[in-house]
DNA sequence: GTTACTTTTCATTTATTACTGAAAATTCGA
DNA sequence: TCGAATTTTCAGTAATAAATGAAAAGTAAC
C-alpha cells in the first residue's frame, strides 16, 4: 500500500469508527485529516481533501474547537486561518474524556439525582426502581472518579500500574 | 414525581442517552424499561407502553440479546416468550465493555496493523504518518488491556484501589 | 395435519441527521 | 472608509437511520 492510500485508508476508517460512537462521520474525518497532516492546512484544503462544502467544513471545525482537540492558528503574512490537531493522542484520548464527562456523565447525575425524589416510596415497586437507579447512580459516580483519575495519570503509568495490580 | 413519572422519566431519558452513544434510541429504551420490569414482559407489553410496533421490538430485542444485555424467558403455562434484563448494573456495564472491545477495538487494531504496511517508508511524511497510526495502536491495545481487567475485576474493588493509587 | 397463535422478516414509509450553497457578516489591508 | 478576502450562518435539500405493518415463517395444541 502506498502512502496516500494508507492516509486515505485512515481518513475514510476513522470516520466510520466516529460514526459508532455517536461522532458524526464528517466530523472525525476532518480531525483525522488533520491528525496526519505534518503542516497547518485551510478550510479550503479541508474542503478540497475531503471534497465538502465551506459550510460543513466551517461547521465541522467550530465543534471539533469545542471539544478541545483543534486550533486556529496564525500563519506568517497569511489572511486565511490554518487549523491544526493536537497530535499527542494521550491528551487527546483525555480531552476527549473530559469534554464526554462534562457533556454527558454530570448531566447523567443530575438526573439520577432527580429520579430519587418519588413521593410514594412504599408503593409497589418503589423499592426495585430506586434500586436500579442507586445502582447506576453508584456506578456512575465510580466512573466519574475514574475519568477524573484518568485525567490526571500519564498514560503509561496510570495503565501499567492497573494492570500489575489486577492482572 | 410520581413513580410512574419517574418510570417514565427514566425511559426517555435512557433513550436519550443511548442516542448520544450511538445506540439507537429505542433498543435503550426497551433495555430501560426491562431494567425496571419487576416481572419478566412480553413483546405486546412493550408494544404497548412504548407505543411502538411490533416489528421494531422485534429488531431491537434480537439486538438487545445480542448483546447479551436481555434473555428470554418461560412462564409456567404460556405460549408467548416473556423478556428480562439483567439487573445487575456492574454486570451490565461489564458486558457492553466487552462487546465493545469485540466490535470495535479488535477491527480498529486490524485496521492500524494494516496502514503500518505502507511500502514507502523512507518516503516525505512517511515518518509523521507511522507516528501517528503507531501512537493510536499502542493507545489502542491499552485499552484493550484495561478493559480486560475491568471485566474480570469487580466493581469496588477495581475502581477504588484505582482511585486510591492515583488520586 | 389443520388451525390458531406467535414470531420474524423486509419492502416501504417516516423521522432524523447531516450537507450544501448562497447570502450575510466579519475582518483586514490599503 | 471602502472593498476584497474570508468566515459564518442557516433555510432548503439530500442522505442516512429507524419504524411500520402486512405477509411469511414458525410453533404447538388438538
Amino acid at each position: 500500500m502506498k502512502l496516500v492510500e494508507a492516509k486515505q485508508q485512515f481518513i475514510n476508517s476513522w470516520g466510520a469508527f466516529g460514526t459508532q460512537w455517536g461522532i458524526n462521520r464528517t466530523m472525525a474525518q476532518i480531525h483525522a485529516l488533520l491528525l496526519i497532516s505534518t503542516e497547518p492546512i485551510t478550510q479550503d484544503d479541508i474542503m478540497e481533501q475531503l471534497s465538502i462544502s465551506r459550510g460543513n467544513v466551517n461547521m465541522n471545525i467550530r465543534d471539533l474547537i469545542g471539544w478541545g482537540l483543534i486550533n486556529r492558528v496564525v500563519v506568517q503574512g497569511e489572511r486565511k486561518e490554518y487549523f491544526t490537531a493536537d497530535k499527542d493522542i494521550w491528551k487527546v484520548a483525555t480531552q476527549i474524556i473530559k469534554e464526554r464527562k462534562k457533556r454527558e456523565l454530570d448531566p447523567m447525575l443530575k438526573l439520577l439525582a432527580n429520579l430519587e425524589n418519588i413521593e410514594d416510596k412504599k408503593e409497589n415497586g418503589s423499592k426495585e426502581f430506586l434500586q436500579v437507579v442507586g445502582d447506576i447512580k453508584k456506578l456512575s459516580k465510580h466512573a466519574d472518579s475514574l475519568m477524573d483519575v484518568m485525567i490526571k495519570a500519564e498514560e503509561n503509568k496510570f495503565i501499567n500500574a492497573v494492570i500489575k495490580i489486577f492482572k
